[in-house]
DNA sequence: AACAAATAAGTAAAATTATATCTATAAAAA
DNA sequence: TTTTTATAGATATAATTTTACTTATTTGTT
């Protein structure tokens, strides 16, 4: 990563949603110590990761919450639009095909592919459904820069070298299966088994934390 | 947490995944080294992992794979069940209820509840969809530890309180919002923006990592 | 059968990273 | 002007990962 640190830019989106769930007088200023016990963190974690999307804060006033909004976006790159496409419109992949949100964070899923013949051909949300074989001249003639994939773990690594292979820079994987790709691709797994993980954990914990 | 690190913990279920998906020759053992190349980790930090969870491998041969496989499944209580509920059967929670995976992870989802009167009623793989007034008598007699949220963000901590008063113990939090419970409640944040945030990020970067 | 070489686990220490505490400074309000 | 309150910077603590080193076991060789 650049500068900053991988736990700070994944609590920025927290923040942000955070501050525009508020109640949103114009000029209106809120201090670290405010957000920080709204989302219980540490005040001064909040000031350091502000600090570190470049906002300055005024001692007494706080920070002016539209501005930082506004820095927040733009440092998370929610306003310049990232063009993606999803592989496998199964029950996960439709979920994530209409869900409304990710436009807000600045991604812009503009096209779905399956392996599956009954699927290709539909429109979903305006966003057609294509065959596998369109996958890597379709990421380069639209310009697409990050990939979903929502595939069987099986067919997951296939399907990010099809993927890479028309230029997509970042992958967001689904499948519970760690992924390799060369230098300069970034991987994200959202990984759901960890999570449960730490829930199933928990409960077996006598009656700490 | 106990005496094992969160980082630790979130790992184990990658350790079980890639083993489980080895070719499986009965007495098949493999070194540290190999998962740790398989995985793109350190090999210090797979075995420091896997002794974390009670396994123990032979110089010169490896961990038994078959072993390792089932003292990861019960460390991570995959073979003790953990029953759940789902709240907000929307696009999300019908590919959550529809997923069968999470039965392999020790969870199974014995309910689904939401608020829109079209939806009470229905069968999901088997699974009631209930009204919300059900829910806390629901999950106490059917002796539910873990609530599931895939409701909207206004709606999350409503539902999460909800759940809790039906005794809920852990709650997997899909709605990007920080929800607030009592101690001994653990809230676990799916946190799709964050991910995204990560990918934003990197393409960003001009030609970085 | 004994011994050396090779391989892999286990342990301890160092370095990195992240978080928390403390002090100084600056701005607003009394 | 003084007091209050909040940020910013420096320092300290804690957690995690990496590096280095030691120990143990098998395999091959004599
Ligand atoms: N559904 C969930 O809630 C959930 C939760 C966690 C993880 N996941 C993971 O997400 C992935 C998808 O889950 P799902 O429930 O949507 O599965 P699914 O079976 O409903 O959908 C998979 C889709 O991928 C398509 N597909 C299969 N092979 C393909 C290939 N080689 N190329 C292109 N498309 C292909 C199938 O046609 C299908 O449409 C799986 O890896 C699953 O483990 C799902
Ligand atoms: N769909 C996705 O891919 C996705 C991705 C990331 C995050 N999320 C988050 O997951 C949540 C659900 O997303 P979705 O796309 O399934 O939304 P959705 O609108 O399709 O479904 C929401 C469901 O919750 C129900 N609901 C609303 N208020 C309720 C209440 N007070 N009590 C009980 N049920 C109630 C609705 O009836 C609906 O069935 C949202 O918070 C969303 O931000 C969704």
């Amino acid at each position: 990563m650049g500068s900053i640190s991988k736990h700070t830019l994944q609590r920025l989106p927290t923040y942000l949603a955070y501050l525009k769930s508020l109640p949103c007088a114009d000029n209106a200023c809120i201090s670290a110590a405010a957000i920080a016990a709204a989302l219980e963190l540490g005040e001064v974690q909040v000031r350091k990761d502000l600090s570190a999307v470049g906002s300055a804060g005024k001692p007494r006033i706080g920070y002016p919450v539209n501005d930082l909004i506004q820095h927040l976006e733009y440092f998370l790159g929610y306003s310049t639009r990232n063009r993606a496409v999803l592989v496998g419109v199964g029950n996960l992949g439709l979920a994530l095909l209409s869900y409304g949100g990710f436009a807000d964070y600045g991604l812009d899923i503009v096209g779905a592919f399956d392996s599956n013949p009954a699927l290709i051909g539909l429109q979903i949300d305006g966003r057609p459904v294509l065959s596998m074989d369109e996958l890597p001249t379709f990421c380069q003639r639209e310009n697409v820069q990050i990939g979903i994939l929502a595939v069987p773990s099986a067919a997951a690594q296939p399907c990010c070298d099809a993927l890479i292979a028309g230029g997509v820079r970042a992958v967001w994987n689904f499948a519970p299966v760690h992924l390799k790709a060369p230098d300069g691709v970034l991987i994200q797994r959202e990984n759901m088994a960890s999570s449960l993980a730490l829930l199933s954990y928990h409960l077996k914990q006598p009656e700490r934390n």
